[in-house]
DNA sequence: AATGAATGAGACTTCATTCAT
DNA sequence: CATGAATGAAGTCTCATTCAT
């Protein structure tokens, strides 16, 4: 729609990918032209800087997926109900677009100097907004009284690595069946219950 | 006593701690040399490369932990009491170790290309063993019918990431509620059990 | 026009200087980027690196070297008046392109180990020039049935050294001197004819 | 005799070897050491420096040839016997002493800045000698007259140039005829002398 | 707007030399 | 004497960024 023949959207789709794959400092500006395919001079065109590259992709990563999960979650009703599409939402937005959660998990999770950039809004927004539903789950006796923003944490992290781990499955059935199993952990613990009288 | 003054100890110690802050492009040998109190060259004199450092500590690390945690385990007797003590072992070692957490965090799971040098190894190592204890626990009907691989990759990141998200905690009080928390998470779950009919 | 300023001309030319004046491996590139009055990383966009330049250097000062004799000898007739011709020339050459002769007398006379790749260079392509025009001068009569190989690189190295040791000659007067002493000198040997008697 | 278990002719063995196969600048005092079979440190023992020792190796080699060739000569009568003593010896000590002569030809002949030490010195010694056995024989009658500096270099120069072209000779067989073949052209000339009235 | 030639700061790595043992 | 661990100066090469076209 810019009337620049989509090159923004190409040396955004670039970077993400090369990024995701080399690191970013292993990354050339040049790399990241010839995929998009345009000059070296056009990336600065559109971008400031490769630094500033990499923000905007995790900004826009992260407020996209905050808002299609929401988007996802907000009509439905009950914490439980809300918390399940929320594990099935991220893991399958996770599976679609390894790249960014590959960028999210390294450069969020990973850096300790610019904690304040970064890591922060992750926590701010996304797992805040889990830690929410937990509680609102926890006051209406729907979930377990525990700590809602290790728990929010954990199920993020959860989610987050066994999407990455699960990068060789392509197939949508392999996925289905590990998204079960998460929700299954998730909501009831991967201890067999001590049925109250049985096992007598 | 390696007559070396512990040079070599304080190359990787310094490698280490600037590695997992700054990230192993930003970290220039000659910010490790200076915190390490040698000269550049002597980098050199214990280490090929850099790159020689980061496997060195990212393997050393993985062993180490295994090792630690392998021992606390193997004693035990049953899956649950073993995953308990498991669940504790790493959060511990995470939280004890962040700069090598962080480090695993960002080189192994962060990078795609390498896949066969340093994701393999822990994906085929630590949660490998995991799996083995989750196997065992299900044959013998301690724990439910689950994904082995699966649930063993989700504790992992679970415990991962909430080690790195809870490093401003330095009371182990803290430690400990956290602890807790995952504990009841892992086995038991989130939702709050219904009770059949009673709890009236 | 190459539209470049004639910054490729001017990097080869200050490399061919300073590399004669002190050898390559003394030489820096930040030397030859200055005097080319080019930046340090503009040497690195006409060449891949130091080593490449240098054989560039001598690739192309061989080849043109043997063009410019081969066209002044093609045209002649008979080998005494061609070997003339190709001594006054190689030394004329060797005179006004001292850098270039100093250039492949180190590396290409005085290694070892790459023998493969300059040393054979310039024996199978420019000696053997020699070494063909001396074979027809023996099979016509013309000359002395001798060891055309042995004779055809003394020829060269003859040339070589009295072109290096003559550097301080300016005037093209001493040059002639030389010349015609170098002629005499293999055409005739440095012995007196021993007329028996007469002559007179 | 130094009682030092010949170390410092391992050393200086040592250092000519690789110099004249790598280059000066290539060499390291560790690969000398290594070969020398001694530790680096003691290469500073015997010498102040690296460049010390290939200006003791390039003296004392000049000097020993120089001598070696003036003893052979200095018994025998007459010019052109003694320049044919001169070209054998040449020849055979170059032959035997390739490294050197390697060395000579890159150090002495390739440059150009520091003319002062080396590259004077062997105009100085070793082809004022032959300068002066040239004159003489000019002045006896038994030479042609020629310009007797011109001469010597060119014999000199055709001598250390075949003797580095004929380093795959290995047998003396070979080396003979090498030998004969200079001779013939150095004291007759390539041209086939055209007999008085003969050749009708 | 688009480009890529030009640039120089800065990184990794080597190695001659020193010196404590 | 002999040694090799230690060192930092220096060199090659990379690459983010600029700017003239």
């Amino acid at each position: 729609m810019s009337g620049d023949g989509g090159k923004r959207e190409r040396i955004l789709a670039a970077a993400l990918d090369i990024f995701s794959t080399q690191g970013f400092s292993n990354t050339t500006v040049q790399e990241i032209a010839e995929r998009a395919r345009v000059g070296k001079g056009t990336f600065y065109t559109y971008f400031p800087s490769k630094e500033d590259a990499l923000t905007y992709l995790l900004d826009e990563g992260l407020t996209h997926m905050g808002q299609h999960i929401e988007s996802k979650v907000q009509t439905l009703k009950g914490s439980v109900v809300k918390l399940q599409a929320i594990v099935q939402e991220q893991l399958r937005y996770f599976h679609n677009h390894q790249p960014l959660c590959r960028l999210i998990t390294r450069e969020v999770w990973g850096h300790n100097d610019q904690s304040s950039s970064l890591a922060q809004r992750i926590r701010s927004s996304y797992i805040k907004m889990l830690q929410e539903v937990i509680d609102n789950g926890i006051k209406e006796g729907e979930l377990r009284t525990l700590d809602s923003e290790t728990v929010a944490t954990a199920l993020y992290g959860m989610i987050s690595i066994v999407a990455l781990y699960a990068k060789e499955l392509s197939s949508d059935q392999g996925l289905e069946y590990i998204e079960m199993t998460l929700q299954e952990l998730f909501f009831s613990g991967i201890t067999q219950p001590r049925t109250i009288m049985g096992e007598a």
